[in-house]
RNA sequence: GCGCCGAUAGCUCAAUUGGCAGAGCAUUUGACUCUUAAUCAACAGGUUCCGGGUUCAAGUCCCGGUCGGCGCACCA
């Protein structure tokens, strides 16, 4: 079949609507608009036959003659989900539909896959994932779910610029992954002959950047990480992360809670919203509360990086936690913050003042030396952002970066490589220095109340099938 | 990676205790000049995810595999 390489449309289904909402039924209007757009539903009548039209706008009728419409007998035989663009009329039936009477029309599009049940469309995960394409165009809450993570990247850049942040670009191809810990996905480059890995946060190259002069920047992308998924993890996930010279972890949190409200504002007109039929608030100032305060509470006794480790590790023992000899007192006091704390935290809290121990980017608290000035912001039971005032000490960042090789010597997975370019780059000087990362997927998910990350990734990540 | 659950017509779903594999929609054919998930009539549509096994008989029971959902782990 031969189709058209163009298609003048001059009007939207919507705008068809609000401009003629005041038509009487049996009315006539004179225009003749071009629309465009999939068939959906076809009611086929002897000599007349309804149709409806859908677009990116919305859905108008089709009312088709045979004795206006041209090729009136093919007409009838267009299939669900072909592409039209139809030319006709404007008029609404004597039973009151709005509709453009068909006078010509052409196949702009066959489709030769149904879009699924016209009532139930298509539920089955692995045809809707595998091919988003047809779920997308048969859910219309897949496509809004997807508009709104558009939406939500456009209120965090609006709002950034809007306070002098400029938008930057980092490798994604790294000898060394740094920034995170995490297991990296490993490539080769062929000209080089050496591997590289997939970035884990572009956190060190952004500080770099700060270093060179630019003092408010961010950075939003795709990391990489390998491991497994999840409904609330994908290993290609994207990031959005800002530095601001000359602020500490303080000035980091006003400005988080402040862009997240923002978003929600400018994407659902709310701070106050449900997330799979719970209420939250996203309202500023949020809470804070520390994470000692917060074990403290939970278990019932005081606990603090200063407490007795035996102690912290017969609680986490208690909690069915295998205690690992190498962990201190700060890696202890996370564990019992994940066990005991985190999948209750509902409304955003910014917990604070991470263990040093497992923050070797952050800077050390100013009031106590086993701490780090480090929120992680934590929302409907799971993280949403991690924020601290940026390690900026060369000779710390060093002895750091130490820390982590003992560990991973003394069998740890997970801990950050010596990056000596970067401790390079921090003797150059990196000013105070605040920092934030957001997880824009699942700030999306409270968005768009999605309770799959998988509904707010256009592609998410799927094991191929097979051969046989 | 581990555990639980699922996979039946293009789509959405049924199928009793192990007893001839079905419906609606879509497709095909026909009727119909105001339909609204149009209606009516008819035709067609199956490797019951794949491979083994038990049984007179398997969509159903057992074993192995594939993919997916959820939980755990990994990870934030």
């Amino acid at each position: 079949m031969t189709t058209p390489y163009n298609f003048p449309q001059d009007t939207y289904a919507s705008e068809i609507h609000e401009r003629f909402a005041d038509l009487d039924a049996g009315g006539e209007t004179g225009v003749v608009v071009a629309v465009a757009g999939r068939v959906m539903l076809l009611r086929a009548q002897g000599k007349l036959a309804f149709g409806t039209l859908v677009d990116s706008s919305g859905d108008i009728q089709l009312f088709a003659l045979s004795a206006v419409t041209a090729d009136f007998e093919e007409f009838t035989k267009l299939h669900l989900g072909d592409w039209v663009g139809v030319t006709g009329e404007v008029v609404r039936t004597k039973k009151g539909e709005l509709s453009v009477k068909v006078a010509s029309w052409q196949v702009l599009a066959e489709a030769r896959h149904n879009f699924g049940d016209k009532w139930a469309g298509i539920s089955d995960f692995d045809l809707r994932y595998r091919h988003r394409e047809a779920d997308l165009w048969a859910n219309p809450e897949s496509r809004q779910s997807l508009a709104r993570r558009s939406a939500v990247i456009r209120s965090l850049r609006e709002q950034l610029w809007e306070r002098r942040f400029i938008e930057v670009e980092t490798p994604i191809l790294n000898a060394i992954p740094s920034g995170a810990a995490a297991r990296p996905f490993v490539t080769h480059h062929n000209a080089f002959d050496v591997d590289f890995s997939l970035r884990i946060a572009p956190e060190l190259w952004l500080k770099r950047l700060v270093v060179g002069g630019f003092e408010r920047i961010f950075e939003i992308g795709r990391v990489f990480r390998n491991e497994g998924v999840s409904p609330r993890h994908n290993p290609e996930f994207t990031m959005i992360e800002l530095y601001v010279a000359y602020w500490d972890v303080y000035d980091m949190m006003r400005l988080t809670e402040e862009v997240c409200a923002g978003v929600a504002t400018s994407v659902l007109g709310t701070t106050t919203f449900e997330y799979q039929g719970r209420p939250l608030n996203f309202s500023a100032p949020w809470a804070r509360r520390s994470m000692s305060d917060l074990v403290s509470e939970a278990v019932g006794e005081e606990i603090t990086v200063h407490s007795d480790r035996a102690r912290m590790a017969t609680l986490l023992t208690d909690r069915g936690v295998e205690v690992q000899a190498s962990w201190g007192t700060g890696r202890l006091l996370m564990e019992l913050f994940e066990v005991t704390c985190e999948a209750d935290l509902w409304d955003p809290i910014f917990v604070t003042d991470f263990p040093l121990e497992v923050s070797p980017l952050a800077r050390r608290h100013r009031e106590d030396d086993l701490l780090t000035e480090r929120f992680e912001v934590y929302c409907a039971g799971r993280e949403l952002a991690n924020g601290f005032t940026e390690l900026n000490d060369p000779d710390d960042q060093r002895a750091r970066f130490e820390d982590q090789a003992r560990l991973k010597a003394a069998g740890e997975d997970e801990t950050m490589e010596i990056d000596e370019d970067y401790i390079k780059a921090l003797e150059w000087g990196l000013p105070p220095t605040a920092g934030l990362g957001i997880g824009v997927d699942r700030l999306a998910m409270l968005i768009a109340d999605a309770p799959n990350i998988r509904e707010i990734i256009a592609f998410p990540t799927l094991k191929p099938l097979r051969e046989g």
